[in-house]
DNA sequence: ATGAAAGCGCTAACAA
DNA sequence: TTGTTAGCGCTTTCAT
């Protein structure tokens, strides 16, 4: 229509410093007009890639995920970026498909955590290789050689405890969750390195459960078998199990008993009084996730773990 | 490399009926040998369609969305799709980019919330005569010949209100979200409705809230004022800002107080007793809206608004 | 400052 | 049953 060849209509549309002012001017007048939008397809086939990253977590309807998911998006948005979300439900087989999705739909770059069940990160790396940076995040294997960000672990429960003990707590009910779930471990080791450092100045019992209602029912066991004055909740699924037992039989927060939790904040402020919690932020780690996104997409950088800060928030549960 | 032309490999790879089955079985070995992966921007650029969706909400980090986004990615997974997730911070500018964005992407369709501020959906009608089916579902437009699909909201606040009633409630404080949301007033409606046909047997106060905190003040003054027998609380937000307070006062449910709310599970089983609620599930708005998709992208269909049930679950609060 | 032309990897109509 | 070919809409090199 303007008498000009493709090529000059495209450079023009992307401000190419070779077109004249006034040829742009009247391409981009007469885009306008026909409402002109560029063919994504054609760009990604042309140029290659695309401006999408991929994210794969067991599920979106967790406590963590969703501020992660988030954060992330609002991260990505500003950059052009957008986000398909895929869950492999707790499944490695699903995960499997899932990567496998990334891979054929030729993401920029996938952020994923895997499941409890994942054993063989081999096809991960695998997409790697592609040139299509992985970055793990909060649930990350424990080989070596990947990029992962994770909360602090151990600094949280460190935190968390480091509050009791100010407190003068003497006898601490340590709930964990899952004990096939690296998080547990990780906390579960940092919690008894803590314990180590009081040595027998205070005493504690640990116990697993993996989900809120064995929660509950640990800590209903606990609160008769060893009568403690503390309790600390590796996460929010066993601080909601712990309340309900606690509003249950009307336990007064915190002159019967202190809690302490690790949480990413929105469950402790639900109660009265506001249970204290070293905080584990989805929203900081999403922001984390992106920049080692970007650094990574650049090249140049090597693989690394990185990990965000805690800080105790506090509130009137000790 | 098997001496055959690329159209023969496409179509034994997709499994075309002209193609014999010795020809088919040495491509399909061939492919799983190199690992080839067909690539997507040019299957895209040559079908001009795409087997993603755009979903664009308020904020993912909500009581509801989360759900409803993990259960429709699950479904639309079965089918090959994925899921663009998009928010829009309850921003109508940042809301209009995204349906940019998705225009741009070609999605194959759209499912949407609207932020609390949209007043113009011409550009989501004007999507739509591209050919790009748009389910606006929960936060839908009040404009008429839009595919909408929805919670119960008359019904479930009538459940609601009517297991107070059967309790022989008599004085019912009734706390609802944002005054200018139509979720709000759909509700609200609802509610007076219930109580005119009780005529003046039944008393009742009603309030605004746009926090948990609002929420707190306004079910702590009503306390004091109107004495209440029973609270019904119009949302999980709603719900939360009241719980805290009945932990602070140690008010017991529900001998001193009862409470019904509107919520999709998650909060009110959280508590001891646990909250009775009509439910509006997120999960199940998700399977609703895309069996409407596949319906709208198979193209006989007429403009509709649709609506799933609502239950009362049950909870020891009345 | 602009244009011509090749080609990204695939599909599908048409030919053989 | 298989091959040839055009073309999806764009980017970019090279020529002018």
């Amino acid at each position: 229509m303007l008498n000009m060849s493709i090529s000059t209509v495209s450079r023009a549309l992307k401000d190419h410093p070779d077109i004249s002012k006034e040829t742009k001017e009247k391409v981009r007048e007469l885009a306008e007009i026909l409402e002109y939008e560029p063919n994504t397809y054609a760009i990604n086939l042309r140029t290659n890639n695309s401006k999408e990253f991929g994210v794969i977590v067991p599920a979106i309807s967790n406590y963590f995920y969703h501020s992660f998911i988030s954060s992330l998006e609002e991260e990505v948005r500003r950059y052009g970026y957008s986000l398909i979300i895929l869950q492999s439900v707790d499944d490695p087989e699903i995960e499997l498909e899932n990567l496998k999705r990334c891979k054929q739909s030729r993401v920029a770059g996938i952020f994923v955590s895997i499941t409890s069940k994942t054993e063989d990160i081999k096809p991960f790396l695998k997409v790697e290789d592609q040139d299509i940076p992985i970055i793990f995040f909060d649930k990350v294997p424990a080989f070596e050689a990947c990029n992962k960000v994770c909360v602090a672990d151990s600094l949280a429960t460190q935190l968390a405890v480091e509050a009791l003990i100010t407190k003068k707590k003497k006898k601490i009910l340590a709930l964990f969750g899952d004990i096939n779930l690296s998080i547990s471990n990780k906390r579960l080791a940092a919690f008894e390195k803590e314990m180590a450092k009081m040595g027998s100045t205070i005493s504690y019992t640990i116990d697993f459960a993996n989900s809120a209602k064995a929660a509950s029912l640990a800590f209903t066991k606990a609160l008769e078998e060893s009568k403690p004055d503390a309790v600390f909740c590796m996460s929010d699924e066993i601080l909601t199990g712990v309340m309900k037992v606690i509003q249950k039989l009307a336990i007064k927060i915190p002159n019967d008993l202190s809690i302490v939790a690790i949480s990413d904040g929105f469950i402790p402020q639900l109660y009265f009084p506001e249970i204290a919690y070293a905080e584990t932020s989805g929203f900081k780690l999403g922001k984390l996730a992106f920049s080692r996104m970007m650094t990574c997409m650049a090249g140049n950088s090597f693989v690394q773990e990185l990990t965000i800060d805690s800080v105790l928030i506090n509130g009137g549960s000790i």
